[in-house]
DNA sequence: GTCTATATTGTGATAGAC
DNA sequence: GTCTATCACAATATAGAC
Protein backbone atom coordinates (compact mmCIF):
# COMPACT_ATOMS: atom_id res chain seq x y z
CA UNK A 1 0.00 0.00 0.00
CA UNK A 2 0.84 3.57 -0.41
CA UNK A 3 2.80 5.36 1.98
CA UNK A 4 2.06 8.71 3.31
CA UNK A 5 5.53 9.49 3.39
CA UNK A 6 6.06 9.47 -0.18
CA UNK A 7 2.95 11.18 -1.77
CA UNK A 8 3.22 14.90 -3.35
CA UNK A 9 1.85 18.04 -1.64
CA UNK A 10 -1.13 18.18 -3.56
CA UNK A 11 -2.19 14.80 -2.38
CA UNK A 12 -1.15 15.71 1.16
CA UNK A 13 -3.57 18.30 0.92
CA UNK A 14 -5.92 15.83 -0.11
CA UNK A 15 -5.77 13.72 2.83
CA UNK A 16 -5.68 16.89 5.06
CA UNK A 17 -9.48 17.21 3.22
CA UNK A 18 -10.17 13.14 3.77
CA UNK A 19 -9.20 12.94 7.59
CA UNK A 20 -11.84 16.25 8.43
CA UNK A 21 -14.60 14.99 6.66
CA UNK A 22 -14.07 11.32 7.96
CA UNK A 23 -13.76 12.80 11.69
CA UNK A 24 -17.26 14.80 11.05
CA UNK A 25 -19.12 12.71 8.76
CA UNK A 26 -17.37 9.29 8.33
CA UNK A 27 -16.56 7.04 5.44
CA UNK A 28 -19.97 6.53 4.39
CA UNK A 29 -20.80 10.95 4.75
CA UNK A 30 -18.31 12.26 2.44
CA UNK A 31 -17.70 12.23 -1.21
CA UNK A 32 -15.00 12.68 -3.51
CA UNK A 33 -16.91 16.18 -5.07
CA UNK A 34 -16.61 17.21 -0.78
CA UNK A 35 -12.86 16.40 -1.19
CA UNK A 36 -12.09 18.00 -4.55
CA UNK A 37 -14.28 21.62 -2.78
CA UNK A 38 -12.24 21.50 -0.14
CA UNK A 39 -8.61 21.15 -1.89
CA UNK A 40 -9.76 23.89 -4.85
CA UNK A 41 -9.41 21.16 -7.68
CA UNK A 42 -12.00 18.85 -9.40
CA UNK A 43 -13.14 15.33 -8.98
CA UNK A 44 -10.92 13.48 -11.25
CA UNK A 45 -7.87 14.97 -10.09
CA UNK A 46 -8.59 13.52 -6.58
CA UNK A 47 -8.96 9.74 -8.25
CA UNK A 48 -5.72 10.85 -9.95
CA UNK A 49 -3.77 10.50 -6.80
CA UNK A 50 -6.20 7.91 -5.01
CA UNK A 51 -7.70 6.10 -7.54
CA UNK A 52 -9.96 4.25 -4.78
CA UNK A 53 -12.00 5.48 -1.92
CA UNK A 54 -10.07 2.96 0.08
CA UNK A 55 -6.76 3.67 -0.64
CA UNK A 56 -7.24 7.58 0.13
CA UNK A 57 -8.77 6.56 3.88
CA UNK A 58 -6.07 3.81 4.14
CA UNK A 59 -3.47 6.79 3.88
CA UNK A 60 -5.48 9.07 6.24
CA UNK A 61 -5.92 6.45 9.07
CA UNK A 62 -2.33 5.27 8.74
CA UNK A 63 -0.93 8.73 8.53
CA UNK A 64 -3.20 9.58 11.65
CA UNK A 65 -1.57 6.12 13.28
CA UNK A 66 1.73 7.53 12.63
CA UNK A 67 1.05 11.27 14.06
CA UNK A 68 -0.36 9.31 17.00
CA UNK A 69 3.02 7.75 17.33
CA UNK A 70 4.88 10.38 17.56
CA UNK A 71 2.63 12.17 20.27
CA UNK A 72 3.16 8.83 22.23
CA UNK A 73 7.08 9.66 22.09
CA UNK A 74 6.54 13.02 22.78
CA UNK A 75 4.99 12.55 26.08
CA UNK A 76 7.44 9.78 26.42
CA UNK A 77 9.65 12.97 26.18
CA UNK A 78 8.28 15.24 28.58
CA UNK A 79 6.78 13.51 30.97
CA UNK A 80 8.56 10.80 33.38
CA UNK A 81 5.28 9.35 35.19
CA UNK A 82 2.34 7.03 34.75
CA UNK A 83 -0.43 10.21 35.82
CA UNK A 84 1.52 12.95 33.74
CA UNK A 85 1.59 10.87 30.54
CA UNK A 86 -1.78 9.39 30.87
CA UNK A 87 -3.24 12.99 31.74
CA UNK A 88 -1.38 14.04 28.44
CA UNK A 89 -2.67 11.33 26.50
CA UNK A 90 -6.16 12.12 26.89
CA UNK A 91 -5.41 16.02 26.01
CA UNK A 92 -4.67 14.26 22.45
CA UNK A 93 -7.90 13.36 22.55
CA UNK A 94 -9.03 16.50 23.58
CA UNK A 95 -7.36 18.34 21.33
CA UNK A 96 -9.23 16.46 18.65
CA UNK A 97 -12.26 17.13 19.93
CA UNK A 98 -11.73 21.20 20.12
CA UNK A 99 -11.84 20.92 16.89
CA UNK A 100 -15.54 21.04 15.93
CA UNK A 101 -16.34 18.04 17.90
CA UNK A 102 -14.48 16.20 15.71
CA UNK A 103 -14.24 12.32 16.24
CA UNK A 104 -10.96 10.41 16.56
CA UNK A 105 -10.57 9.06 12.91
CA UNK A 106 -10.05 5.66 14.08
CA UNK A 107 -13.16 5.65 16.14
CA UNK A 108 -15.22 6.83 13.34
CA UNK A 109 -13.76 3.94 11.27
CA UNK A 110 -14.23 1.29 13.80
CA UNK A 111 -18.30 2.28 14.24
CA UNK A 112 -18.52 1.83 10.68
CA UNK A 113 -16.07 -1.06 10.48
CA UNK A 114 -18.38 -3.76 8.89
CA UNK A 115 -18.98 -1.19 5.63
CA UNK A 116 -15.32 -0.61 5.16
CA UNK A 117 -12.79 -1.74 2.58
CA UNK A 118 -10.33 -4.55 4.21
CA UNK A 119 -7.20 -1.79 3.97
CA UNK A 120 -9.20 0.16 6.03
CA UNK A 121 -10.20 -2.00 8.70
CA UNK A 122 -6.41 -3.25 8.95
CA UNK A 123 -4.57 0.17 9.75
CA UNK A 124 -7.78 0.72 12.21
CA UNK A 125 -7.22 -2.36 14.32
CA UNK A 126 -3.28 -1.59 14.09
CA UNK A 127 -3.81 2.04 15.73
CA UNK A 128 -6.14 0.59 18.56
CA UNK A 129 -3.01 -2.39 19.09
CA UNK A 130 -0.83 0.79 19.02
CA UNK A 131 -2.56 2.80 21.29
CA UNK A 132 -3.60 -0.33 23.94
CA UNK A 133 -0.11 -1.79 23.85
CA UNK A 134 1.39 1.61 25.01
CA UNK A 135 -1.19 2.74 27.68
CA UNK A 136 -0.92 -1.03 28.72
CA UNK A 137 2.62 -0.40 29.51
CA UNK A 138 2.37 3.13 31.07
CA UNK A 139 -0.69 1.54 33.38
CA UNK A 140 2.04 -1.20 34.31
CA UNK A 141 4.66 1.08 35.11
CA UNK A 142 2.07 3.52 37.24
CA UNK A 143 0.90 -0.04 38.89
CA UNK A 144 4.73 -1.07 39.77
CA UNK A 145 5.25 2.56 41.19
CA UNK A 146 1.97 2.44 43.35
CA UNK A 147 1.11 5.57 41.68
CA UNK A 148 -2.06 3.44 40.57
CA UNK A 149 -4.16 1.23 42.46
CA UNK A 150 -6.71 -0.99 41.14
CA UNK A 151 -7.47 -5.03 41.18
CA UNK A 152 -7.28 -4.79 37.42
CA UNK A 153 -4.84 -5.66 35.01
CA UNK A 154 -2.69 -3.04 33.15
CA UNK A 155 -4.76 -4.25 30.19
CA UNK A 156 -7.90 -4.27 31.35
CA UNK A 157 -7.59 -0.85 32.48
CA UNK A 158 -5.84 0.44 29.72
CA UNK A 159 -8.80 -0.76 27.60
CA UNK A 160 -11.38 1.17 29.90
CA UNK A 161 -9.25 4.15 29.96
CA UNK A 162 -9.18 4.01 25.95
CA UNK A 163 -13.26 3.19 25.74
CA UNK A 164 -13.88 5.92 27.76
CA UNK A 165 -11.92 8.71 25.92
CA UNK A 166 -13.27 6.98 22.99
CA UNK A 167 -16.73 7.75 23.46
CA UNK A 168 -16.84 10.75 25.68
CA UNK A 169 -16.52 11.25 21.87
CA UNK A 170 -19.10 10.46 20.77
CA UNK A 171 -21.31 11.10 22.95
CA UNK A 172 -20.04 14.38 23.36
CA UNK A 173 -21.36 14.66 19.75
CA UNK A 174 -24.45 13.04 20.23
CA UNK A 175 -25.54 15.14 22.73
CA UNK A 176 -24.44 18.50 21.01
CA UNK A 177 -21.89 18.84 24.32
CA UNK A 178 -18.72 20.70 24.16
CA UNK A 179 -17.61 18.37 27.30
CA UNK A 180 -15.30 16.14 25.95
CA UNK A 181 -12.48 13.27 26.72
CA UNK A 182 -10.48 15.60 28.89
CA UNK A 183 -13.24 15.73 31.65
CA UNK A 184 -14.13 12.06 31.24
CA UNK A 185 -10.40 11.34 31.36
CA UNK A 186 -10.13 13.09 34.53
CA UNK A 187 -12.75 11.45 36.23
CA UNK A 188 -11.66 8.10 35.15
CA UNK A 189 -7.89 8.89 36.11
CA UNK A 190 -9.01 10.53 39.21
CA UNK A 191 -10.46 6.95 40.42
CA UNK A 192 -7.31 4.97 39.89
CA UNK A 193 -5.00 7.48 40.74
CA UNK A 194 -3.20 7.57 44.35
CA UNK B 1 -43.74 13.00 14.63
CA UNK B 2 -44.90 9.59 13.80
CA UNK B 3 -45.07 7.51 17.52
CA UNK B 4 -43.77 3.96 16.91
CA UNK B 5 -46.80 2.99 19.44
CA UNK B 6 -48.99 3.37 16.47
CA UNK B 7 -47.63 1.84 13.36
CA UNK B 8 -48.62 -1.29 11.41
CA UNK B 9 -47.04 -4.38 11.84
CA UNK B 10 -45.61 -4.06 8.66
CA UNK B 11 -44.14 -1.13 9.15
CA UNK B 12 -42.47 -2.83 12.82
CA UNK B 13 -40.64 -4.93 10.32
CA UNK B 14 -39.15 -2.02 8.63
CA UNK B 15 -38.54 -0.35 11.94
CA UNK B 16 -36.98 -3.65 12.83
CA UNK B 17 -34.50 -4.18 9.76
CA UNK B 18 -33.68 -0.44 9.62
CA UNK B 19 -32.59 -0.54 13.41
CA UNK B 20 -30.08 -3.78 12.46
CA UNK B 21 -28.71 -2.17 9.59
CA UNK B 22 -28.44 1.42 11.75
CA UNK B 23 -26.37 -0.64 14.52
CA UNK B 24 -24.12 -2.37 11.81
CA UNK B 25 -23.77 0.68 9.11
CA UNK B 26 -24.83 3.58 10.03
CA UNK B 27 -27.04 6.24 8.50
CA UNK B 28 -25.29 6.66 5.65
CA UNK B 29 -24.35 3.13 5.58
CA UNK B 30 -27.62 1.77 4.31
CA UNK B 31 -30.39 2.29 2.03
CA UNK B 32 -34.29 2.20 1.86
CA UNK B 33 -33.70 -1.23 -0.97
CA UNK B 34 -31.65 -3.24 1.98
CA UNK B 35 -34.49 -2.79 3.84
CA UNK B 36 -37.02 -3.64 1.38
CA UNK B 37 -34.75 -7.05 1.11
CA UNK B 38 -34.77 -8.13 4.61
CA UNK B 39 -38.66 -6.93 5.34
CA UNK B 40 -39.40 -9.07 2.04
CA UNK B 41 -41.22 -6.04 0.28
CA UNK B 42 -40.07 -3.73 -2.77
CA UNK B 43 -38.43 -0.05 -2.01
CA UNK B 44 -41.73 1.89 -2.93
CA UNK B 45 -43.63 0.05 -0.18
CA UNK B 46 -40.73 0.99 2.25
CA UNK B 47 -41.75 5.05 1.23
CA UNK B 48 -45.29 3.95 1.88
CA UNK B 49 -44.60 3.52 5.49
CA UNK B 50 -41.98 5.74 6.30
CA UNK B 51 -41.73 8.88 2.97
CA UNK B 52 -38.58 10.12 4.25
CA UNK B 53 -35.15 8.71 5.42
CA UNK B 54 -34.63 10.36 8.34
CA UNK B 55 -38.25 9.77 9.82
CA UNK B 56 -37.73 6.08 9.74
CA UNK B 57 -34.61 6.28 11.73
CA UNK B 58 -36.04 8.76 13.84
CA UNK B 59 -38.49 6.31 14.90
CA UNK B 60 -36.10 3.60 15.19
CA UNK B 61 -34.55 6.11 17.50
CA UNK B 62 -37.26 6.94 19.36
CA UNK B 63 -38.58 3.27 19.89
CA UNK B 64 -35.06 2.41 21.01
CA UNK B 65 -34.78 5.18 23.52
CA UNK B 66 -38.28 3.71 24.68
CA UNK B 67 -37.21 0.13 25.14
CA UNK B 68 -34.28 1.55 26.99
CA UNK B 69 -36.07 3.16 29.61
CA UNK B 70 -38.42 -0.34 29.98
CA UNK B 71 -35.09 -1.88 31.21
CA UNK B 72 -33.88 0.90 33.60
CA UNK B 73 -37.03 0.21 35.08
CA UNK B 74 -36.75 -3.58 34.77
CA UNK B 75 -33.05 -3.01 36.41
CA UNK B 76 -34.78 -0.81 39.04
CA UNK B 77 -37.20 -3.58 40.05
CA UNK B 78 -34.91 -6.56 39.87
CA UNK B 79 -32.17 -4.92 42.19
CA UNK B 80 -32.27 -2.62 44.84
CA UNK B 81 -28.32 -1.60 45.33
CA UNK B 82 -26.50 0.75 43.13
CA UNK B 83 -23.81 -1.50 41.86
CA UNK B 84 -26.14 -4.18 40.73
CA UNK B 85 -28.34 -1.83 39.08
CA UNK B 86 -24.90 -0.63 37.49
CA UNK B 87 -23.93 -3.79 36.55
CA UNK B 88 -27.24 -4.79 35.18
CA UNK B 89 -26.90 -1.81 32.94
CA UNK B 90 -23.34 -2.36 31.40
CA UNK B 91 -25.32 -5.80 30.52
CA UNK B 92 -27.75 -4.20 28.75
CA UNK B 93 -24.65 -2.97 26.10
CA UNK B 94 -22.85 -6.58 26.53
CA UNK B 95 -26.40 -7.94 24.80
CA UNK B 96 -26.51 -5.46 21.88
CA UNK B 97 -22.99 -5.71 21.35
CA UNK B 98 -23.55 -9.91 21.78
CA UNK B 99 -25.63 -9.44 18.56
CA UNK B 100 -23.07 -9.28 15.47
CA UNK B 101 -21.11 -6.54 17.46
CA UNK B 102 -24.12 -4.55 17.35
CA UNK B 103 -23.75 -0.79 18.23
CA UNK B 104 -25.86 1.42 20.58
CA UNK B 105 -28.23 2.83 17.94
CA UNK B 106 -27.58 6.00 19.30
CA UNK B 107 -23.73 5.82 19.63
CA UNK B 108 -23.90 5.33 15.81
CA UNK B 109 -26.01 8.04 15.29
CA UNK B 110 -24.37 10.67 17.79
CA UNK B 111 -21.27 9.40 15.90
CA UNK B 112 -22.49 10.56 12.18
CA UNK B 113 -24.30 13.33 13.87
CA UNK B 114 -23.31 16.05 11.63
CA UNK B 115 -24.78 14.29 8.63
CA UNK B 116 -27.96 13.84 10.46
CA UNK B 117 -31.79 15.09 9.83
CA UNK B 118 -32.67 17.45 12.59
CA UNK B 119 -35.17 14.97 13.79
CA UNK B 120 -32.72 12.15 14.56
CA UNK B 121 -30.07 14.68 16.23
CA UNK B 122 -33.53 14.97 18.25
CA UNK B 123 -33.81 11.89 19.37
CA UNK B 124 -30.03 10.94 19.76
CA UNK B 125 -29.69 13.93 22.75
CA UNK B 126 -32.70 12.45 24.49
CA UNK B 127 -31.33 9.33 24.35
CA UNK B 128 -28.54 10.08 26.15
CA UNK B 129 -30.13 12.57 28.27
CA UNK B 130 -32.28 9.96 29.47
CA UNK B 131 -29.53 7.63 30.33
CA UNK B 132 -27.23 10.14 32.11
CA UNK B 133 -30.24 11.47 34.24
CA UNK B 134 -30.94 7.89 35.33
CA UNK B 135 -27.04 6.77 35.81
CA UNK B 136 -26.70 10.06 37.77
CA UNK B 137 -29.19 9.48 40.38
CA UNK B 138 -28.11 5.95 40.69
CA UNK B 139 -24.28 7.08 41.37
CA UNK B 140 -25.88 9.51 43.79
CA UNK B 141 -27.57 6.80 45.82
CA UNK B 142 -24.55 4.86 45.59
CA UNK B 143 -22.68 7.43 47.31
CA UNK B 144 -24.78 8.07 49.47
CA UNK B 145 -25.07 4.55 50.83
CA UNK B 146 -20.67 4.53 50.57
CA UNK B 147 -21.07 2.00 47.99
CA UNK B 148 -19.36 4.32 45.43
CA UNK B 149 -16.42 5.99 46.65
CA UNK B 150 -14.59 8.64 44.36
CA UNK B 151 -14.52 12.05 44.60
CA UNK B 152 -16.26 12.65 41.34
CA UNK B 153 -19.50 14.30 41.22
CA UNK B 154 -22.41 11.88 40.43
CA UNK B 155 -23.03 13.78 37.13
CA UNK B 156 -18.93 13.01 36.18
CA UNK B 157 -19.08 9.58 37.14
CA UNK B 158 -22.42 8.74 35.02
CA UNK B 159 -20.92 10.76 32.47
CA UNK B 160 -17.17 8.57 31.93
CA UNK B 161 -19.18 5.47 32.46
CA UNK B 162 -21.66 5.90 29.60
CA UNK B 163 -18.26 6.76 27.56
CA UNK B 164 -16.52 3.63 28.58
CA UNK B 165 -19.60 1.38 27.90
CA UNK B 166 -20.36 3.27 24.30
CA UNK B 167 -17.02 3.28 23.52
CA UNK B 168 -16.37 -0.43 24.38
CA UNK B 169 -18.58 -1.02 21.19
CA UNK B 170 -16.31 0.92 19.00
CA UNK B 171 -13.41 -0.29 19.83
CA UNK B 172 -14.44 -3.23 20.06
CA UNK B 173 -15.92 -3.41 16.36
CA UNK B 174 -12.65 -1.29 15.22
CA UNK B 175 -10.55 -4.46 16.92
CA UNK B 176 -12.70 -7.12 15.76
CA UNK B 177 -12.44 -7.86 19.87
CA UNK B 178 -15.26 -10.19 21.46
CA UNK B 179 -14.03 -7.82 24.31
CA UNK B 180 -17.05 -6.09 24.77
CA UNK B 181 -19.02 -3.71 27.11
CA UNK B 182 -19.43 -6.05 30.15
CA UNK B 183 -15.50 -6.41 30.47
CA UNK B 184 -14.85 -2.95 30.35
CA UNK B 185 -17.65 -2.23 32.78
CA UNK B 186 -16.88 -4.62 35.46
CA UNK B 187 -12.87 -3.06 35.06
CA UNK B 188 -14.48 0.39 35.22
CA UNK B 189 -17.09 -0.58 38.31
CA UNK B 190 -14.43 -2.04 40.35
CA UNK B 191 -12.18 1.06 40.70
CA UNK B 192 -15.19 2.86 42.56
CA UNK B 193 -17.38 -0.07 44.27
CA UNK B 194 -16.07 -0.34 47.83
C1' DG C 1 -50.52 -1.92 1.16
C1' DT C 2 -48.08 -3.35 -2.54
C1' DC C 3 -46.47 -3.02 -6.90
C1' DT C 4 -44.12 -1.21 -11.76
C1' DA C 5 -42.19 2.56 -13.65
C1' DT C 6 -39.69 6.61 -13.44
C1' DA C 7 -37.76 11.06 -12.04
C1' DT C 8 -33.74 13.14 -10.16
C1' DT C 9 -29.67 13.48 -8.11
C1' DG C 10 -25.32 11.88 -6.45
C1' DT C 11 -21.55 8.55 -6.43
C1' DG C 12 -17.27 6.14 -7.45
C1' DA C 13 -14.72 5.73 -11.32
C1' DT C 14 -12.52 6.17 -16.26
C1' DA C 15 -11.05 8.17 -20.98
C1' DG C 16 -8.54 11.22 -23.07
C1' DA C 17 -7.21 16.19 -24.15
C1' DC C 18 -4.14 19.84 -22.46
C1' DG D 1 -1.32 17.24 -12.63
C1' DT D 2 -5.36 19.08 -14.03
C1' DC D 3 -9.18 19.41 -16.71
C1' DT D 4 -13.96 18.32 -19.50
C1' DA D 5 -16.85 14.84 -20.54
C1' DT D 6 -18.93 10.79 -19.51
C1' DC D 7 -20.07 6.14 -17.75
C1' DA D 8 -22.46 2.90 -14.86
C1' DC D 9 -24.81 2.59 -11.11
C1' DA D 10 -27.09 3.43 -6.68
C1' DA D 11 -29.56 6.64 -3.89
C1' DT D 12 -33.82 9.03 -2.20
C1' DA D 13 -38.12 9.86 -3.61
C1' DT D 14 -42.73 10.18 -6.33
C1' DA D 15 -46.78 8.90 -9.58
C1' DG D 16 -50.16 6.08 -10.34
C1' DA D 17 -52.11 1.28 -11.31
C1' DC D 18 -53.89 -2.77 -8.81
Amino acid sequence: MKHFSEISPTAERVVDAAEGLVQRHGYNGFSYDDVAQLVGIKKPSIHHHFPKKGELVAVVAQRYTHRFREELLSIEGQYAKAPDRLTAYAALFERTFAKDRRLCVCGMLGAESDSLPDAVVSEVKRFFKVNLDWLTLVVADGQRAALITSNSTPEALAEAFLCALEGSMMVGRGMRSPRGPAEVGNTFLSTVLT
